[in-house]
DNA sequence: CCATCTGATGTCTTCAACTGACATCAGCAT
DNA sequence: ATGCTGATGTCAGTTGAAGACATCAGATGG
């Protein structure tokens, strides 16, 4: 016999994501999610930093996916190849099962400015790593940082559209060709 | 005689970043704001949407410079060309003169990761306006997001370039040169 | 010269996000 | 048994934010 049932991040994420999409993030208190989880507003801050946070952890796995997808370039590859890799990386790990998901999620963070500045932060904070990535294998600034940046746009942008009720390509095709757009632009 | 002290707007600002810069952001109130600036809490979020904004207030003047900036491309020029006319239109609104204020705000823009949270999304949001003009001359998608999120990346490093201590440059010039990096990047 | 209106501000009140200090208690180790 | 540990609860407090209403100097119009 347990004393607490497991998986209290996960009741309370679910918990969350339902109420945000049921009657709106403003209109939900962090309380009532802790107690539709069958915990306590106090339980509920000691997962999560803050009350948009829930909607968005997990950020530590993305990010180190993303990273990983570099070592899979080939040897001597230049910033934008790097780049390259790591994003069909990333890709590769939403796959179309997920996509559901993601719309409701990604409804609700549209719905909400405070959750749209807190995405963009977080894509922020992954560029930020991802630069980092790129100077450790001898790549200069500015040069490091308007590659990441740049991936990380090309990632929000291929995401975007892979999340549309129209579009049924997979996110790493949506994301090859995006890149693609990307090297044309700048031609 | 008047009733109040006018410049209420500025006083607030002067206030906010003096106390921020010399306690720190999560260690000023927004009453004690308010008090310093000879006013109340309640006429402190008169003017500003939430205590962070105080920082970031002129947004709208910012966008405006950039968008403006467009029009002196010449005719039929492409998304970059339309992109360098913008930055170089927004580097030349920062004179040298603007350098210590720039820095100085930025030391306390730097010292707290909710400020850095709200000056990404101030910059998303100049890139969400500037794709919009963009496809307003013809520029179809992804290209127009593409290009407006490259042009603010390139100002956020060209600025942050700008403000290092041992730099002297002007933005103008480290913009240029940022957008010329951008360039070979993806050649 | 008086009446009224207006807009910037103050006062009061309430709510919800967040935090620190301390209590509880099932199950594990010794 | 005894004691420790870690996830949780309880309680109290601070502060950001917003609604409702009051105030009053000066402009406006008669």
């Amino acid at each position: 016999m347990v004393r607490w049932e497991p998986g209290a991040t996960e009741r309370l994420q679910k918990a969350a994501l339902e109420l945000f999409a049921a009657q709106g993030f403003d209109r939900t208190t962090t309380a009532e999610i802790a107690e539709t989880a069958g915990l306590t507003q106090r339980t509920f801050f000691r997962y999560f930093a803050d009350k948009r946070d829930v909607l968005f952890w997990g950020q530590d796995a993305f990010t180190a996916v993303f990273l990983r997808g570099m070592d899979t370039a080939t040897e001597g590859a230049g910033p934008m190849q790097l780049i390259s890799a790591a994003l069909q990386s990333v890709a590769s790990s939403f796959p179309d099962e997920r996509r559901t998901y993601s719309r409701m999620r990604q409804a609700v963070i549209d719905s909400n400015p405070a959750l749209q500045e807190r995405e963009r932060h977080k894509l922020g904070g992954l560029a930020i790593s991802a630069a980092a990535a790129l100077r450790e294998r001898g790549i200069g600034e500015p040069t490091a940082t308007l590659a990441a940046e740049s991936g990380v746009t090309v990632f929000g942008i291929a995401f975007a559209q892979w999340i549309r009720e129209d579009e049924d390509r997979s996110l790493t095709d949506i994301t090859a060709d995006t890149l693609a757009q990307l090297r044309a632009l700048n031609a």
